[in-house]
DNA sequence: TATAATATATTACGGTCATCATATTATAAA
DNA sequence: TTTATAATATGATGACCGTAATATATTATA
């Protein structure tokens, strides 16, 4: 006979909060600079238990990246839905080029955050950013009734705009590659 | 009396090889996943006498960064100067989102490589990349003969694009991305 | 209320890290 | 050739890593 000792479900739930944690940790941290511990303490957990929901870190990378790329679409569709007036797509870039976005790495879009250390990584992670790539592509292209190929330079000048601006010191500087960000990606959606 | 067992500028020169070593495989494998034992080992020496050299590790990143960067505005220069016929800031645009710099990121721009793991880096080593991006930026806009603002989107597809590039599993979509990238840089410039 | 099954915690292991103290080597001058 | 010493190597320290084995806590059911 099968008995539940726990509460239906108790561990997907836990487990989903070890992914959720680590996709904010990764965000802030990276990836490599982040702990199973550390992520483990984030989600109110200790580290031994890790092993019992993972079969190891790799498998929790791509699981979180995964998560938090969708969880990025799914706000950002969002953000456009909102909008009333002005084209959705203008809505999109300039939330995606705020000072909002660019100082919430932690609950924000995992392209530029992680864009450094995607390429070192493992095929089953890469195969998950392209996966998720091609989705945003597509969602970018489709909300600013553009093909894809000029859907994917759009994207890139977002998230390239928004990669230097956290590099920099100079908030002047940062602020000023925002805006020529802003500026020429709804230039280009329009020519 | 003093004497000087090692030749004159031994020591400056053995410096600049462990900085070399570091810039080379900083952009390999990023900051966090080099050791210092393995830059030193990248220099012909152990890591023991990294201490004499330099005060930490942090010291190290910064001048590594800040050779890479002056390295590599000098590459584009030379590009740029070899090219006869076309607008200069084609050529460069071309090198930059070409299959080679995609493909051998040890010899390449750094701000893409290290594009995520800067944000979270020390002050020092945030300072270096915004002198050297704003030396950047001056260097693009004034190839293709645009204000900075304007630089700054140009040079902000161009890390965006090659970025991307690099993330993704599928050879299609990344020399997609690159096309693409090229394609709406050479607009920018030109609109 | 006891039990069985499952979820989580504790502890340990082997490895690598940055850093430092000390020993060794290489070489210019005496 | 000897000597002084700068440059480099060796080895150690304490911290933290990923991973794993084992122990403990939890709770639905009998």
């Amino acid at each position: 006979m099968i008995t539940i000792p726990y509460p239906k479900g108790h561990k997907i739930k836990v487990r989903n909060k070890i992914v959720e944690s680590a996709a904010q940790a990764f965000r802030t941290n990276g990836i490599h600079d982040v702990s199973v511990p550390f992520i483990m303490k984030g989600a109110g957990l200790t580290h031994g238990g890790f092993y019992s929901h993972f079969d190891n870190k790799e498998q929790l990378v791509a699981e979180a990246c995964r998560y938090a790329i969708s969880d990025t679409i799914t706000l950002l569709q969002k953000v456009a839905d909102e909008e009333k007036h002005n084209p959705r797509i203008h809505t999109v870039i300039d939330y995606y080029l705020s000072p909002y976005h660019r100082d919430n790495t932690e609950m924000g879009c995992i392209l530029p955050a992680l864009s450094g250390e995607i390429s070192r990584s493992s095929e089953e992670v890469r195969q998950v950013f392209t996966q998720e790539l091609e989705r945003m592509i597509a969602f970018i292209s489709n909300l600013a009734e553009i093909d894809t190929v000029k859907g994917s330079a759009l994207f890139s000048t977002m998230v390239g705009s928004l990669v230097l601006a956290r590099s920099v010191n100079n908030p002047e500087l940062s602020a000023s590659l925002l805006s020529a960000g802003k500026q020429y990606a709804k230039d280009l959606v329009m020519t």
